[in-house]
DNA sequence: ATTAGAAAATTAAACGTTTCATGCAATAGA
DNA sequence: TCTATTGCATGAAACGTTTAATTTTCTAAT
């Protein structure tokens, strides 16, 4: 007695079609603008449908047409920066073109990469875009029954979105080179992922004989410092740091500072990315800027456009987009060096 | 003649049926854990399922159930940290309770904000948790027909998580009070929005009568700095700057960087939210710990315990977490001063 | 041996769409 | 006047589930 008996279900197509006084196919028709209509009729239906608050039943559609216009994007991490400028710019594409977006954060781990995927299909979206952790899963991804685009990382078979990262390590060697640097150290990302690799290939191949690598060691993309980088750090042989990404570099410094080292006078210091942070911050991060949101949007104009084409697959496609590099304060000339 | 024709339509219940030589109904019962079913046929049905790799059609599901497991999620900006950090915690918990979640980034505008809670309940999402711009916006968020709720900001008639705000400030005041700070500038956020009143009001009414606040102005939440923010700083009669979010308080800095300011030797610098670069920054920053995480898990609590009751719509409900002062290197007792 | 009752399995009716195959006027061509 | 043709509108069959109602099968008590 004290509820009310209000719960009725919601206004489906046939309330409207009855409103209107027409068929329920017409309404669908008019709804969808397709078919063939009087005008009269379609004012009708539209306005019996505005009348009546009608929306939707997207899972009745779903269900019918086979297709839910859902969209699965599979990131490492969101806390990282360039993965929410990413996302953002994923996100907003993706509803231009009138598509939803699942959301799914691996936190750093394969197996909630792949359970992820697997998640995402047994959802039913319609495709997924996923930047996998490393290069190491390839095969799952070539097992998912949708539509794939995979960002950054090198995969066969596979609609690919990456940019010129060996082109970026070349400017990077040529700027710190034309300051005078010869000692580096290197804190490069994980070597598992291809594009890891191929920043610091680019990187080694441009300097010339006089150069020095006194050393180089792997870092996890993370702004806390590993206890062996740490030690490198303090050895204080070099005169110029090249980092993997933005994030080491930012870690890197701030470890400097703790342990009064001028940067850059002492040392320079390079990133990788240029996320929003690195021109924030103290000093200003010399590194390479990646076109992230371009990134996001051609992922996902190369997967609507093939999730909308009716031909056969096409052949795997593979885009690759310029970067540029971005000297702010973080560099300049080689000082004396700080070792005692 | 090239394409094979293999597009036969994706496995279903009936197939499973069919293969376990039982039922559909049998089948959906043994799938959904739920109507008596003998332990036998229940195993031929699992195996029959699996042997023939069926998966559920969620769409279907949906229309029959009339809910979608899918919640919304609306925030005004995933390139800022803390809302990074906050829908990471969302997007946990809701998996962890099995519903996936749209991610809609409004990128600050009222204008998308609407349209986002609209064309979510259009995509039919069971429930929805937004972050709004500001409080304006409170009789938008009442008319949806689905379960919503509020992080941060103050609305009536819904279901709210906050934080300390208040207290936050007078924490602040405490802090810098006894390092001695007698003149300080405020940079503070947005004032249409309920919690920047509440962080500049518990900061100022804890100040005592020695104190004087020699000036006081809005700024969004930003990385980027205000030309009138520039001029105000550039004054320099303050020994403490006080702001509204960790962004502006970076900004700050960086700008007192350029101009060759020490922080904190002439100016202390405060923030608020303790995004995960407070730490990093140079000086790594005096802020107002905010329980992000904490607050996502909360909201997604509050709205699946809505949805999954069957009793009539409760009271609303009110979660309001702690906030924590973390001293770092960007406050100091006052220095000289810098103004020429 | 019967039969009440419980347990297990099935039938069939939804849920809200889209769209193919028709039907029915009205128009045009002969 | 009769027949094609066209333009509009409709009926009804899916799509893949869930679940109330029902039937069948089994168990055990009389």
């Amino acid at each position: 007695m004290a509820g009310r008996r209000a719960k009725r279900t919601r206004i489906n197509i046939h309330d409207v079609a009855k409103e209107a006084g027409v068929s329920i196919a017409t309404v669908s028709y008019v709804l969808n603008n397709r078919g063939s209509v009087s005008d009269d009729v379609r004012k009708k239906v539209r306005r019996a449908a505005t009348k009546l608050g009608y929306r939707q039943n997207r899972a009745a559609r779903a269900m019918k047409m086979g297709r839910s216009n859902i969209l699965g994007l599979v990131i490492p991490n969101i806390e990282n920066p360039f993965f929410a400028t990413l996302a953002q710019a994923i996100l907003q594409e993706s509803q231009r073109r009138n598509y939803q977006v699942f959301l799914l954060d691996t936190e750093g781990s394969h197996d909630s990469e792949a359970k992820a995927m697997q998640g995402l299909v047994a959802q039913g979206v319609d495709g997924v875009i996923v930047f996998p952790i490393d290069d190491s899963e390839l095969k799952a991804t070539s097992e998912i029954p949708v539509p794939v685009v995979v960002l950054d990382r090198d995969t066969p078979d596979v609609n690919l979105v990456q940019a010129e990262y060996h082109e970026g390590g070349r400017m990077l060697a040529e700027h710190l080179m034309s300051l005078g640097h010869k000692t580096f150290g290197i804190l490069e990302g994980p070597r598992v992922v291809s594009s890891v690799r191929a920043r610091t290939r680019g990187f080694v191949e441009s300097l010339d004989e006089s150069c020095n690598i006194v050393w180089r060691t792997e870092h996890p993309f993370a702004m806390t410092l590993e206890p062996e980088a740490k030690k490198l750090l303090d050895q204080g042989e070099i005169t110029a740091l090249v980092c993997g990404n933005d994030l080491i570099a930012m870690a890197a410094i701030a470890h400097y500072r703790d342990n009064n080292v001028p940067v850059p006078g002492s040392v320079s210091v390079v990133g990788f990315d240029d996320i929003p942070f690195a021109s924030v911050i103290t000093p200003s991060l010399t590194t390479v800027h990646m076109p992230i949101a371009s990134m996001g949007k051609e992922a996902v104009n190369l997967l609507v456009r093939r999730l909308e084409s009716t031909d056969e697959p096409q052949a795997r496609s593979r885009v690759v987009l310029d970067v540029e590099l971005v000297v702010r304060q973080s560099t300049a000339p080689p000082g004396k060096g700080h070792n005692s």
